[in-house]
DNA sequence: ACAATAGTGTCTATGAGACATTATTGC
DNA sequence: GCAATAATGTCTCATAGACACTATTGT
């Protein structure tokens, strides 16, 4: 007697993807055409396919709906959310994937969206967002502020070249918080594997050129840097 | 024309529990009783049941198959496994929950396992485990190892009363380190919230007695007590 | 007294935080 | 020269790591 495998839920994978516009931590969100919560925000994402490994179908569902493509950006899970009333329509577990992106394309909505846009993430908060989207929205910031304090990471909501008064403003912007930018000058040049110097400057209107960086080697700060508690 | 959910794939929760047994770090794992790997260890785990939320599930599975209960202890979610290719039976989606556990009673297998063991953890990786269960443990190993740099979680590991010395072989088993005493017992005792001192010692042959400690009350490390590197 | 384990003290190097100063551009 | 931004330097304090010493038990 053979098994039988019964298949008992809708897989489904979301996606937040957190940016840094005008000083600000961003998101992108999508409007729902569909119910439930038609007209309302929520996060990109949608049911994976037969065959369909589960970080694929993130980075599928996200160009589908936003036209968003992560290609070379972080993007790692987040959480599965599972519980049994999440979604009115029946039981869907959902694999949340996490990316820190640098300033997106303004986004495009996809058959499935009625709109794509990049919003401050309090502004959605705000609002609410459709399901348990809020919530996972919130462990989503949550992750990447920790994240910011042992690993490098902040470089990729950073373009390619940046510089260290452009990453400070990263952490400020995720962290909500201001830093002396001489000891977080030092800092990032200190740690090891943090960035790497181009030897170029920016041309800067009205101020010494600042010089620029590329993201380091290292996969974690050490020592880390810690937000001030 | 309503939406009709496709239940897509079978939803599974596994479970990977660590504890500390002779300085050793352990883990629960049970022994399959059918095909795949018919005999070979796993981690214990099964499918969610409808109506049934994904952490609940996770305890169920435990004790089903182990005997093992975990209540108040600690557990998190770990991570969510869905490649297409994982379990031979077809498309199983596995949500990981990581448990750190104090001294165990023996694990009883139940009707599904053939056999429940605490296990070295380096003795399981040498034998391999089923499915890609030998990845999903390294990932939990990893993560208990994180954890500990930054959470007072290495109290969960210890009994509702613990020492010193005895957190400190915590952290050793768990790093696969050695600390120094004297600088350990500075670290644990100054920093906020990490351990609360009982005021009652132990009964020890041969030896001064030492002071007991119960887990204290904050939820991260302060600053984090980070392991050599 | 001695062995064994627990806990405290001391020194030094490193890193964090506060803050002044110098450097390099455009106007 | 002046405004604006970037980068460096200088203190002080907290913490980590190395290691000597004292404390409290059983035998």
């Amino acid at each position: 007697m053979a098994f039988q495998l019964r298949l008992n839920a809708a897989v489904a994978v979301d996606v937040v993807v957190l940016t840094v516009r005008a000083d600000t931590l961003c998101a992108l969100a999508v409007r729902r055409r569909f119910e439930p919560n038609r007209g309302g925000w929520a996060l990109p994402g949608g049911f994976v396919l037969d065959g369909e490994d589960l970080p694929a179908a993130a980075l599928r569902e996200l160009t589908e709906e936003t036209g968003v493509s992560l290609d070379r950006m972080h993007i790692e899970q987040l959480a599965t959310y599972g519980d049994p009333g999440r979604d009115p329509r029946g039981r869907v577990v959902s694999a949340v994937y996490l990316s820190l992106a640098p300033a997106l394309p303004d986004p495009v909505a996809g058959s499935d969206a009625a709109g794509a846009e990049v919003l401050p993430v309090a502004r959605l908060q705000a609002e609410g967002l459709a399901f348990d989207h809020s919530r996972i929205l919130d462990d989503g910031v949550d992750r990447a502020r920790a994240k910011l304090e042992y690993t490098p990471l902040a470089a990729s909501l950073c373009g390619p070249e940046f510089t260290v008064a452009e990453l400070r403003r990263v952490y400020q912007a995720v962290w909500g918080t201001t830093l002396d930018p001489r000891n977080f000058h030092r800092k990032v040049t200190s740690t090891p594997g943090f960035v790497t110097p181009t030897g170029r400057t920016t041309a800067r209107d009205g101020g010494r050129p600042a010089e620029l960086f590329t993201a380091g080697t290292a996969d974690y700060l050490h020592p880390p840097l810690l937000r001030p508690r």
